[in-house]
DNA sequence: TGAATGATGTTT
DNA sequence: AACATCATTCAT
């Protein structure tokens, strides 16, 4: 697992940096909802939003482990081994399926509850900067599982 | 290292 | 109405 924090208009990275725009509006939002975008022409990026409605904050999550459902991942990249399905912000979104039709959903109930039912863990949690940023760019807002290989380049 | 590829927000 | 930018990926 691998993740990155967007703050709110004082983060120079965020969406949000603009205030509240039509695209960021969902992240201004109440918390537990996706905040799902696309970039580069070519990929959505998934997020969860985060802060109380009013305030804008999310995090976006850049690479998974696959556990449940290799095989429809497979597919759906188009790969034939198993390795590096979810690893990147794009990449994943494609392996789960994920589109702007998922934009604003609820992530505490329903087919992404994935925060349903969960139950704090113990995980050994570095920092790094963001990657693909250019403000901020020493900010420590980037989080992985220590050890875990399933990670972004 | 650079091309692909299109929406967004800002500036004119 | 036009422009620069972009929370990336893959092939060269």
């Amino acid at each position: 697992m691998e993740t990155e924090a967007y703050l709110g208009p004082h983060d120079g990275a965020s969406h949000a940096r603009f205030g509240r725009t039509e695209r960021s509006s969902v992240m201004f939002g109440p918390p537990g909802r996706t905040y799902v975008y696309f970039i580069y022409g070519m990929h959505c990026m998934f997020n969860a939003v985060t802060e109380a409605e009013g305030e804008a904050g999310a995090v976006l999550v850049r690479a998974l482990e696959p556990l449940e459902g290799v095989d429809l991942m497979r597919a759906r990249r188009g790969l034939e081994e198993p390795s590096g399905l979810a690893s990147g912000p794009g990449k994943l979104t494609k392996a789960m399926g994920i589109t702007l039709e998922q934009n604003g959903v609820s992530l505490l109930k329903g087919p992404l509850g994935i925060f349903e039912g969960l139950s704090p863990g113990s995980l050994e949690v570095e920092r790094t900067p963001r990657i693909g940023v250019v403000e901020d760019r020493t900010a420590p807002l980037r989080f992985l599982v220590g050890g875990n290989r399933h990670v972004s380049r």
